[in-house]
DNA sequence: TATATTTGCTAACAGTGTTAGGTAAATTCA
DNA sequence: TGAATTTACCTAACACTGTTAGCAAATATA
């Protein structure tokens, strides 16, 4: 009997209707302002609804965050495939992991936990301070002959993302490695990047 | 007339109570749970008191997130100052971040905007197939001769962090550099990192 | 002492996620 | 077909958020 089938197909079709609306509203405004009620109100359902298809809210969140991946995958995937170099390859992957990241912003929030409540910090004192004492010993490796502000920004700003790269992945993650591993990463990391500021 | 510095003194006084109050609240709880009304409840007083001393919460966030930064450039100032060499200033300066971030997680996350609503993300498929891909080409790179277990996943951490690490940063700011800027530093940083795993 | 100011409260508004309980329609069974 | 059952859906509530208007009491000033 095809009516369980129906009722399936309708069903499925509620579920993805309102993540559709989701994704718009989430496109426009953003995810703090996505919210249950006004998911509802845009689909023309009750509240209650919305619970017959997901168990909460961070499950609709959830969703969304492995179609983020599994996009990222497919676009990884092709990018790669163009090449034979193992160093090409890396590179395009490289290259299209940021563009993903640019294009989809609001997947790879939502991906990476991005955008607590109160900061899209600007250049305060404490920042500035913190930014010079920096970059004046970055200047210093770089060496007199070949500092200039271009070169000296860009290595900052790799130097503060190697670092920060390292501890927000560690900090947003369950499974994973000890700490004397996570320790050896950054020495790595780092070294790795005073090397090639000398040369 | 001394009553208006008392005045002063015991509106200071109260801040402070609610900042302390909130920060202990935060270390308990974290910021997700923090709550004006929980923190009237706290220090005795009603609700609309909280508002005499901050405008509204995202100014009591802003707080603790200059005395973050506060605190991580004394820590940087001090750890630098040890050493002669600016590799070793450099090193330690790392260092010492690292420390900061996982010793203060409370402020970190404050800071640079962690910790989105659904994201503690563990080993999906979709995570998995990306960091096989990724993985397997790293390990071409080393070289088979050189490949092993604990080098590959350490790269491979790398890797992804300079990645996360540019773009988070990128994601998170307003005063901020050129499209083609960050282009050369994401260049920069991966062409760097390619060098040094095949030395 | 009378007036003015400050202080702190209650109570509300508008919003959030979530769920209990009831009704009416659709489907199944006798 | 008619009764029983299941399903779909809604209203209304609960327990929270941040924020603010308006009022009463304590304090300071004249």
């Amino acid at each position: 009997m095809g009516i369980a089938e129906r009722r399936l197909r309708q069903k499925e079709e509620i579920r993805a209707i309102i993540l559709d609306t989701a994704w718009e509203m989430v496109k426009k405004e953003g995810w703090q302002s996505l919210s249950i009620r006004k998911i509802a109100e845009a689909i023309e359902y009750s509240v209650p609804v919305i619970y017959d298809h997901f168990e909460n809210k961070e499950a609709i969140l959830l969703e969304f965050t492995k179609q983020g991946f599994q996009l990222l995958f497919k676009k990884l995937e092709k990018a790669q495939e163009k090449y034979d170099d193992p160093a090409a390859k890396l590179t395009a992957i490289a290259d299209t992991y940021w563009d993903f990241a640019f294009k989809n912003k609001e997947y790879y929030q939502l991906m990476f936990g991005l955008g607590m409540a109160c900061c899209e910090f600007e250049a305060t004192p404490e920042t500035m301070a913190i930014r010079k004492l920096t970059q004046d010993i970055i200047n210093e490796l770089i060496g007199k002959n070949k500092v200039n502000s271009t070169n000296s920004c860009l290595k900052y700003h790799t130097f503060w993302s190697v670092l920060h790269g390292l501890i927000s992945i560690k900090m947003m993650r369950k499974w994973d490695v000890t700490d004397e591993v996570n320790k050896l990463v950054v020495k790595d990391a780092i070294s790795g990047f005073i090397k090639n500021l000398q040369n």
